[in-house]
DNA sequence: GTATGTTTGAAACAGATGTTTGAATTATTA
DNA sequence: TAATAATTCAAACATCTGTTTCAAACATAC
């Protein structure tokens, strides 16, 4: 109980620091002194900050794999031989993240910006964690997109689903900033539900682009 | 002499280790010993740590700013009260990129990345420098922007730009890496330009969604 | 209740970090 | 050339980093 506990609120408390701050700029201290656990408990549950880094990425990777596993098996057994459009693909991922996340309002961000960071950071340890635990579901979604854009060159729907991401990623990774900067601008609140509500539409325009 | 090329070769290896590897995670001590320098000759010449992100920033901004405004400005002279397109406006955008970064391949995976780190890490001291130091050129190409778009809300159309701007740096900034994978998936090379041609109509196709 | 294994706690560890110092060197100028 | 200013350099600075240690507290099973 005590041990599972600690383990909870030490994932919480990196969490939010880590997509408040960044990983480096994170010290031990910082999140222990959050979480209101002894220092040396990271390293007695994790073993390592890199190990934290990977386990607080891992709450997120597994449910959301499940989940949009689930949901696109439960849709092919209801409509065989379907054409997914791009905007239902990027609905059933979209519905996906809001499920993993929902709750607290940062958790997208983190998953963003963990996202970029393990495309980004060249020789970081998050990438490759992530390509051998997200490689199916990576297939199976591309496979979905090639499916919906059959007039696209396979070089160039690859490099347009990288857009994609791009823009998902860079935007909700920030979106705090963004949407303070909204705030000051435009004297409007944006959820982050409209947020989404605007990259879906510009997501599916691009990569159906001429 | 002495002092330029002092400054110069600092600025020089801070620009290539800060793309690599993110800016808490680069140390002085590498940078200066990238550069063939002392270690004291940053806080000598830059004052700080922070002082120096800033002006490795400024490099590529300083030109930049003034090539776009330059090229901006002559086209608002040869043809006034034209209205461009946003194909147009991404092309004066590339062309100034292309410029500040010719020479050398990585500058703009560099400059990109850059960017894209200056939007999510750390306290955001960044994020503020950028917009102080150059939101008047923010501001012509918003306008620019708008008068392209003007069927669009101002805060979607704020929200459209970010989509762009996160589209561009996050696979520019990370283009080595994705190059490799259509090397090896595709058995096709991709050079800075093809990307370059994909991403824009790709872009221009978001912000004119629906 | 005693013994066993698990978890916490305060303290220390070894190393890296940005920054400062003051003397030595180099460049500039009169 | 002599005086002055600018720059380099090795060393030390104080602080922060992730990690380890080992005794104390706790839980669990016999």
């Amino acid at each position: 109980m005590a041990q599972n506990d600690t383990v909870t609120r030490i994932l919480d408390a990196a969490e939010v620091l880590f997509a408040e701050q960044g990983f480096a700029e994170t010290s031990l201290r910082t999140i222990t002194a959050k979480a209101g656990v002894n220092l040396a408990a990271v390293n007695y549950h994790f073993g390592s900050k890199k190990a934290l880094i990977q386990a607080v990425f891992a709450r997120f990777l597994g449910p959301f794999y499940k989940l949009i596993e689930v949901s696109l098996d439960n849709h092919e057994k209801q409509y065989p031989d379907s054409v997914l459009s791009i905007e239902d693909i990027l609905k059933f991922v979209a519905r996906a993240m809001a499920n993993v996340t929902e709750g607290d309002r940062n958790r997208l961000a983190i998953f963003m910006r963990l996202l970029g960071l393990a495309y980004n950071q060249g020789q970081g340890h998050l990438r490759k964690f992530l390509q051998t635990e997200y490689k199916t579901l990576y297939r199976r979604v591309m496979a979905l997109i090639a499916r919906a854009t059959p007039e696209l060159q396979p070089v160039e729907r690859y490099w347009r689903f990288h857009f994609m991401l791009g823009a998902a990623a860079f935007t909700l990774s920030s979106m705090e900033h963004l949407r303070a900067i909204v705030e000051h601008d435009f004297n409007t609140k944006c959820t982050e539900e409209e947020v989404v509500g605007y990259l879906l539409p510009f997501l599916a325009a691009g990569i159906r682009a001429k």
